[in-house]
Parts: C-alpha cells; sequence; structure tokens
DNA sequence: GTCTATAGATCGATAGAC
DNA sequence: GTCTATCGATCTATAGAC
C-alpha cells in the first residue's frame, strides 16, 4: 500500500500532464485516475472536485517559473555575460515543452476563471522579476549598473528577452536552438544598447 | 426567413462569443445554437462538427490582428510620433477584451491542435508584422530610419511594444490606461535609444 | 433548410462493500 | 482508504416531419 502522501503526488503528476495535454475542458477525471493508477473514488478521496485539482495543479506549476534567474557565481562577470547566461536558462525554461504546456493551460482558463492567472503570475513569473530586480540592485551597488529603476530594468529585460520568440512557441511554432541562442545574443545587445552600453 | 448567409454569420458570431467565454471544451453546440436564434439541426446544417466551427471562428478573428499600422498621413512626422501612434493603435488592439479573449481561446487550443496557433499567427500577427516591416522600409527609404534589417526592426519593436503588459493581461491582470499611455512611450524610447535615437 | 425529439456516448461525482 | 459499479446530467450529432 503506498503511502498517502505519495498517493496525492502520483495523482498530481498524472493530472497535470493529463490537463496540460488535454486542457480542463477536454481532460476527464478517470484519464487521471488511470494516468494515476488509481480508482475515481481514491482521486475523490484525495481531491473533492475538477476544480479543486486543478488548482493544486496550478499551483505546484507555477514553481517551474522562478528558475535560475539570481544563481551565484556571477559576481566576476561583464553584466553582458550575465545577461546572457541569465537569458539562456530565463528563455530555456519559458520555451520547455512541458513549461508551454502549462502556459497554454493556464491561459486558456483565465477567461473562465482569472483569479488562476493572476495567482500564477504572483507565484511564478512576479518572483521572477523580483529575482532579476535584486540583480540589477547589486550591479547597480557594484557601480556596473547605472539605471536607477532597477523594476523597470528588470521589467524591459524579460521583455526584450521573451521578444517575438515566445509568443510564437505559444502559438505552437516550431523554434529550433540555434535561433534561441542568436535571439539571447541580440536580446542582451538591444537591451545593452538601449541602456547606453555598447558593444 | 433569414439569408442562408445571414444565418452562417448569425451563427458565427454567436460562436465567437460562446467559444472565446467559455473555451472550446466547455463551449456546447447547444449554447451557440440558442445565442444564434436556431436550432441545432440548422447549426449542423451549416457547421458539420465542433472542430470545424472552431476553425471558421478561428479564421474570422485572426482578421481582427492586422489592424492599424500602415495607415495614412505619417509620413511628415518624425520617426517617434509615429512610432507612438502605431503602438498606441497596436497595443489598444492586443489589450482590447475581446482580442485577449480570443488569443486566450486560440493559445487553450494549440496544446492538442497546433495548427490551430500556427494558421492564426500566419493569418493574422505576422501580416501585421509584415506592415510594420514595410514602414520601416519606407523611412529607411526616406532617409529617416537608418538600421539595415527592416524585419528585425519590427520584430523588435512589437516585441518592446507587448513589453510585460500583454503577459501580464493575457493571465487576467487588471491594466489600466493610463499606464497603457506611459507604457507605449517607454516602448518607443527603449527602441529609439537601442537604435541611437536619443530623445 | 429548418424544426422537434432523441439516440448514443461520456462526464463528474457518489453509494456501498471491504 | 480503496475498490467496483452506477447514477444523473450533459454533450455531440442525427433522424424524421414539415
Amino acid at each position: 500500500m503506498a503511502l498517502s502522501a505519495e498517493r496525492r503526488q502520483r495523482i498530481l503528476d498524472a493530472a497535470t500532464d493529463v490537463f496540460c495535454q488535454s486542457g480542463f475542458g477536454r481532460a476527464s477525471m478517470d484519464a487521471v485516475a488511470r494516468g494515476a493508477g488509481v480508482s475515481k473514488a481514491t482521486l475523490y478521496n484525495h481531491f473533492a472536485s475538477k476544480d479543486v485539482l486543478f488548482q493544486a495543479v496550478v499551483e505546484q506549476v507555477s514553481g517551474r517559473f522562478i528558475a535560475g534567474i539570481d544563481t551565484p557565481g556571477r559576481k566576476d562577470q561583464p553584466i553582458r555575460q550575465s545577461l546572457e547566461e541569465i537569458g539562456r536558462e530565463f528563455l530555456a525554461m519559458l520555451l520547455d515543452a512541458r513549461n508551454l504546456a502549462a502556459v497554454r493551460l493556464i491561459i486558456g482558463e483565465v477567461q473562465g476563471n482569472p483569479e488562476v492567472g493572476q495567482k500564477f503570475y504572483h507565484a511564478g513569473p512576479e518572483k521572477a522579476l523580483k529575482a532579476l530586480e535584486a540583480f540589477f540592485v547589486s550591479r547597480r551597488e557594484a557601480g556596473e549598473w547605472t539605471a536607477s529603476d532597477p523594476q523597470r530594468s528588470a521589467r524591459d529585460y524579460v521583455a526584450v528577452l521573451r521578444g517575438n520568440l515566445f509568443w510564437r512557441a505559444l502559438l505552437g511554432l516550431p523554434v529550433d536552438s540555434t535561433t534561441v541562442e542568436r535571439h539571447v545574443r541580440q536580446a542582451v545587445s538591444l537591451f545593452l544598447r538601449a541602456h547606453g552600453v555598447e558593444g
């Protein structure tokens, strides 16, 4: 007999797969139960309804969007190189097939349930923005960044980083990895030129 | 008796509302028929299946994303002013509640049906990009724009223009109009500074 | 072409045994 | 807590009358 916590996690993982693959509307609780290897009664013992299960899936998924911004060991690099590293990690995370599927799932439910999208934004992307803001603050204190508003710097950089690539990826257009690498370098260059850093 | 073409359009409009409001999965053909004021049999006489109806909705909706870029009468303005006007129109279109709902609908269906998103991109946003590219070409011929790659200029400008605002709006976060106006001016400034135009 | 009525399948959720 | 079996509702799609 599996422990209850393990079972709950198995159900949650199966639900994430099913919801991301089919969307909330098409996803069936039968498919979730089958994927988790439990009966529907057990499923409903852990999650009272399909909506509750969906909420739990979104909460779990949000955590994947806070990755790889303020990793250590960047203090000794020129800011261009740091921004490129951050950009590569950030964009790889955004373009990961599983994360793209999760974002599509959430966006698809926003119209009928705006709170889902708002919770996701606050639990995921917004925290990544805060981390990037902290990066610009520390670089400003080190005298390597002169822009006065780190929050705006963070916002602008992620916006340039997403660029048109993320928009295309969201809509299902193919994205190859060499394009991503070129995109990151061009994004950093655009962002730095806008702040008076030539290269 | 309404003409067939009128009825078809009524059904299509009702279907757009229902799909955008509920998403494909939750939307029911009963609701579409009710919204259009016809019976389900009539509905199925015009559209063979729910999928066919959805395709038609997406095609119709795509046209709303080609608006307001190469409008006439901008030849005598400084490029900053032209870009701000284009940006205002473009962003107002993107942030329009009906268009946001449509984009959410389409993105939500990409996972299960990638062609839908690709068709939408090619029929809508890509054409807007082409129009913006033509704008930069004409400005370059007039000697008012020096960047060598108009395609990239167009891509970069729409990316900066969407910024973080469109991402937040997609996720259902509130967007007030004074924020939009400030966003447009900041986006144009960032874009122009990156191209060596100070202001 | 348009209607009413309904078939046939599937879904979310639950009852009751163990 | 977990299972099997099933209820009642709802959905897509169609049959048949007009």
